[in-house]
DNA sequence: TCACAATATGAAAGATATTTTCGTTCCGGC
DNA sequence: GCCGGAACGAAAATATCTTTCATATTGTGA
């Protein structure tokens, strides 16, 4: 039940520790204490300092059997160590297993190369996708992402363009955007794209996503919706770009190392969704009203296509 | 060539996670499997997530009674997690919570709120998405990815199922794919995708991407594809779910907090995207000789559709 | 709606691991 | 050679972990 903590006063010597055990300093304590130990202890002390890890995987008589010294010995040294008991330096020994582990965390920092092992790949990407989160929630201008959110939250009608990758991200808007009783349509197709964009007017809003802000078949669309009177959104890694030219709030992703192997659109992308995920959010707040019974009708509506899953609620 | 529908009760002897005891993957674990856990054990799980530390200073019995739950819960919790018992839980518990400590600052726990400001949603979601893409890194079955990259890039074609948001995951594999000279097409018209499905044979590959893991219309062509011999892959959220009875590969994405404001489709999206871009570059690893030419030749073939940036190159 | 089957859960028995006790051994001094 | 004291380990005592089994709960099909 409740285990009392003893007060290990054997420490007389520096009294350097306190009380606490020690986290990670368990290699310099050894070294001090280990001249005022008997020889069996300074065996298991020598063991543990040598291979924390793999003393933590042992049992009291693992470690025991290992120096060849017997239980009691091994639970002698853990008091001298500061701890209550084996069990709690076993403990403390796991956790300086696990920092010295991630200490030595491969460099992710480098580029992909063609004969890199799938586990650099994964951490490799996922690294490159973090930093352009964050670089993208960094530089993100709140003012207009708040506009934007605005003239969507109010608008008659919604029409967002991107082609290729970006194609999908405005798919992705344009999803999330029905599904609070938004009247949005996505775009990929430029023909049509401008063919709708000319019944826009002033109470609408147009979005263009483009990485490189210099898609002609997303501009174009943009710009007859900004000449229409339409508000205009554009979402792009070049803030200087042509398309900025026809857009009355500009929202900023980050543009992440590319190469060879990493193309433009994978580390573009994930900074695009995270600006939609942004603005659909903001819209769901502005019209929390309508958007939660939406979103949960929507959620109920989905459920039969879903066969039981095996366990769970 | 029948091949028989694997059991779905994978972990008995199978071992479909043959996965080592994770270090510092566990808070991912937590989060992946919490949804196939039965109430009780999620009571447990979410102790261990929320206070690595306090929990690792806690006993069998202990920890029980903290969660309201008996030893046997906790014992079988730990199990699911894929430890062979609570000792070995705790000491990995140990060990993240020194890597926390020595580590970054807390987290942005709160949800979001109808009320927080434009900022702070961004903030949020940034931390949101990167905490995904970070757990589905750690998460990742590396040699069933090699796998899926092997049989990839070996395939005479290529179909990939998706629905909803997964459908614009899959959608954007498949533009990944087709760049580097593949034969793939995505799929989220389910009469279609089963029609297709039955064109496949053994050296195709079939890819299911469903966070939920029960979507009828996703599984029903991947069973198609599974037993006209076809080599089956599913990127899930469910590891355990119907979904994967027919996979001869699991991907498991991991699944981040939702709530009213967050749905589900929003986090799956990002770990989902993370996979398929692991399988991207993977296969273009493989098949380098061919993928780097046929890449610079789309991306050549795309320059004149856009204008010249107004300043700088 | 009810009975049935499957699953989830906790109490307690059973197995391990840890801690304590206590006797033996090993030295160095008288 | 005999004595006192510390070091040490064997085994008992305790705590902790694991398994088993009976009961409660839930979902399912008639």
């Amino acid at each position: 039940m409740t285990r009392e903590v003893k007060e290990i006063f054997g420490n007389g010597s520096g009294g350097s520790t306190p009380s606490p055990p020690a986290p990670a300093a368990l290699a310099a304590k050894v070294r001090t204490l280990a001249p005022s130990m008997t020889r069996s202890m300074q065996r298991v002390a020598e063991a543990v300092a040598d291979d924390p890890a793999g003393c933590a995987a042992l049992t009291v008589t693992g470690l025991a059997e290992l120096t060849g010294t017997s239980e009691a010995t091994v639970v002698r040294t853990a008091r001298l160590l500061g701890y209550p008991g084996y069990r709690d330096l076993r403990l403390a020994l796991a956790g300086l297993a696990a920092q010295q582990q991630s200490g030595r965390a491969p460099a992710i920092t480098t580029d992909i190369a063609v004969d890199d092992p799938i586990a650099d790949v994964v951490a490799k990407l996922a690294y490159d996708e973090q930093q352009t989160l964050a670089d993208t929630a960094a530089g993100l201008d709140t003012v207009q992402l708040a506009a934007a959110v605005t003239a969507l939250a109010g608008a008659r009608r919604t029409d967002v363009y991107g082609v290729g990758a970006s194609g999908l991200v405005a798919q992705d808007l344009t999803q999330k955007l029905l599904r609070i009783g938004l009247m949005a349509h996505a775009h990929s197709d430029p023909h049509l794209a401008v063919t709708n964009a000319v019944q826009l007017r002033s109470g609408d809003v147009a979005i263009a996503i483009t990485h490189s802000g210099s898609t002609g078949d997303v501009i174009e669309p943009l710009r007859v919706a900004f000449e229409r009177g339409a508000t205009t959104v554009a979402v792009t890694g070049r803030p200087d770009g042509p398309v900025t030219q026809y857009a009355d709030h500009v929202l900023t992703t980050s543009t992440a190392r590319e190469s060879e192997l990493r193309p433009a659109a994978m580390s573009s992308r994930t900074g695009q969704l995270l600006v939609v995920d942004c603005l659909f959010v903001g819209v769901a707040q502005r019209t929390y009203e309508s958007a939660a019974p939406a979103l949960s009708a929507s959620y109920e509506a989905l459920a039969h296509r879903h066969r039981a899953a095996r366990k769970g609620p």
